[in-house]
DNA sequence: CCAAAGCGTTTCATTATTTGAACCGATGTT
DNA sequence: AACATCGGTTCAAATAATGAAACGCTTTGG
């Protein structure tokens, strides 16, 4: 590993809970040599990653860090770091996989990716994803701010029999979407689409948008669930990263024991086939 | 100077022009050995800084760097304080208001509010705010380090006609923004927007931004200018203090002056229409 | 169509920088 | 008054950085 990995390691020390961090607590935390970390926070802090509080003496996150977010916000948008994502997953599920941002309570579709596996395929036009009648909207909602589910209460669209039109029937659904971290949408919005989505996070770590995978119902079984899943949670892994967000601690638990035990699922599956 | 310094300096030469740096580029920029820059490179995009265009093989700007300017904001919250000035700043005088934090010889946009008064409206699209050529800027220049000025004298983009971009004349503007406490862009960098920005203060005591109303230059008049004068010294006052900062005396002084010269002024303005 | 130039990447002997145990002085703490 | 902890410094030994050269690949130009 390079001085300059190193060094720049130790901002990652750094978060909202730890803001400050002064020299004997970085020793303690890295376990490295106390004048190594010394010259990488002096280095770092010469750089404007780090600034120094000069009372304290503890260190934090310089002013250096905003100028470059402020270069790669104007440079890279949202969509360049879904593209690089949805390919894969489209080819790897053989269906459409596609991403949208969270703006102000509707999710606004952003970039989407078809399979060219079959000849039968579900395709995106709609302008705005209804949050309660899609897997990407319940996904929003079931890891999204409460006001979220608040304002879409009042607009519980019918689109087909499978749609949830009340807010408990909603509540209901989004108690199980929170306690297996994917939200399933089984032809809620459109006859013959089955759709799973999962929540991507930004650097405000609150839900900004999310991915899913729309299906052709027919084609949708326990394998191909299983499939799905663990794509999404891949995807929705970089896409946050590229965001600049975290998934939250207790849905990355949750997605990891879930595609465990889906793994296993499969094992047993091929075993009961074979 | 460290190896970790220069590697991290390699971060400075992207900017929203300069979105994407491949090798050769850098080779050129830094006039430092291929070989060595190539694993700077690759440390910084291991650690996130960075990341590479794939089929480019460019780098640019890493997703690493949201989640750190999202640290230092919650431990250094400028963009709070600014958040509950800009749009009494703008609603009153019916234009864009805008907040910008200076970080090492460049002004970097913090937060904008629009007034919905007119429907022409300005819109702050910037990357970076030009020292020479903006309120902002000129606010920042005059009441700011020397240092600031000698790097600025350097640079003198020409943006319009009325742009200053020869030393003396910057010199001369600046002599009476110290006289009057306030930075003014006639067009100087865009056609038809006219701003007025004032210095923003912090802990240090020194410069660390600034305030500044843009407006669409045929609106402007003496008494929207005094109007915005007025608005922006509340403005200045309240952002520097929640900044930790004090408006030093001799500006405060000025500016209190020139306010009631104004409200004076607009007083006879009134009588003599009267 | 081949040659040349440009690109990113790897290699390896030389060299310079990093490393860390020990130390220092200041500031609390028992 | 003894002790612990803090940030910061020193210096010989060790290791990681360095850069010229070469490599394979793509693009460009004649």
């Amino acid at each position: 590993m390079s001085t300059v990995s190193k060094a720049i390691d130790l901002l990652s020390w750094f978060s909202t809970e730890r803001a400050e961090i002064g020299l004997a607590e970085f020793q303690r935390l890295t376990s490295r040599d106390k004048a190594t970390t010394y010259r990488y926070l002096r280095s770092l802090e010469a750089s404007g990653l780090l600034e120094q509080n000069p009372v304290t003496r503890t260190y934090r996150m310089g002013p250096a860090v905003l100028r470059f977010a402020h270069v790669r916000e104007a440079t890279v948008p949202r969509r360049a770091g879904v593209r690089m994502v949805l390919p894969q997953l489209a080819d790897a599920t053989g269906e459409l996989a596609h991403a949208s941002i969270l703006e102000s309570y509707t999710l606004v579709p952003l970039s989407d990716h078809a399979s060219t596996r079959y000849s039968a395929r579900v395709v995106l036009s709609e302008p705005e994803l209804p949050l309660h009648a899609t897997g990407s909207g319940l996904a929003a909602l079931a890891f999204g701010e409460p006001s979220l589910l608040k304002a879409t209460h009042r607009k519980l669209k019918r689109y087909t029999n499978n749609t949830a039109t009340n807010p408990k029937e909603l509540d209901a659904i989004l108690q199980i979407v929170r306690a297996t971290g994917f939200g399933v949408a089984d032809q809620a919005y459109e006859e013959g689409v089955y759709g799973i989505g999962v929540p991507l996070f930004d650097s405000s770590n609150t839900v900004a948008g999310a991915v899913a995978v729309a299906s052709v119902a027919t084609r949708i079984n326990d394998e191909t669930i299983a499939i799905i899943k663990s794509e999404l949670v891949a995807a929705s892994r970089q896409i946050t990263h590229s965001w600049g967000g975290e998934i939250p601690e207790a849905l990355d638990q949750l997605w990891s024991n879930t595609l465990n035990s889906l793994s296993s699922d499969s094992l047993t599956l091929r075993e009961s086939i074979a």
